[in-house]
DNA sequence: GCCAACGTTGGC
DNA sequence: GCCAACGTTGGC
């Protein structure tokens, strides 16, 4: 079982709204880097769920994933912000994962917090600059992070 | 609202 | 294939 990080804006798709779905198609990944590591993913991984560009940004539950190679839906939608018209059913340029809910944590994990917690270089998300909506976190880093949560 | 970081586009 | 221009992300 491996964990990642996914970032969402609450004010588009939060932690309230996956605990009230139970389960979502992560779509509108438009981004390469971020897509290979979709593709990657495998069923009963689990995923931070974070709330970014907003205050204060920061770790707020975790999900796991229960489907994978999932063609994002959105990317045949000619209504859709997130359409492709270089992506077709027969080869989709779009893979993503679908996810289950599985808690909100008690209070959020803030991006202050896991900046005074952790190096750059262990956890891709507190490092400037870095825009990556996905991202790998490594088993140590993970079971850090969950006890964060469980002492706070 | 600002702007640094950085990905994408398109002319050449 | 280079790189300037442009667009987007996302913290602050």
């Amino acid at each position: 079982m491996k964990y990642w990080l996914m970032k969402s804006e609450p004010t588009v798709y939060s932690i309230t709204d996956l605990q009230e779905d139970g389960q979502t198609i992560w779509d509108g990944v438009r981004n390469y880097q971020a897509r290979n590591f979709l593709r990657q993913m495998d069923i009963g991984d689990r995923v931070f769920f974070y709330h970014s560009n907003t205050t204060p940004p920061g770790i707020v539950g975790l999900m796991t994933i229960i489907e994978n190679q999932v063609a994002d839906p959105t990317q045949f939608n000619q209504d859709s912000p997130y359409y492709d018209p270089k992506s077709t059913v027969n080869s989709p340029r779009w893979q993503t994962v679908k996810v289950e809910f599985m808690e909100a944590f008690p209070a959020i994990l803030t991006l202050d917090t896991l900046k005074k917690t952790f190096n750059p270089e262990d956890l891709l998300v507190v490092k400037r600059g870095n825009r990556l909506s996905i991202i790998p976190v490594n088993l140590t880093i993970a079971d850090q992070i969950l006890q964060l949560v469980n002492y706070n």
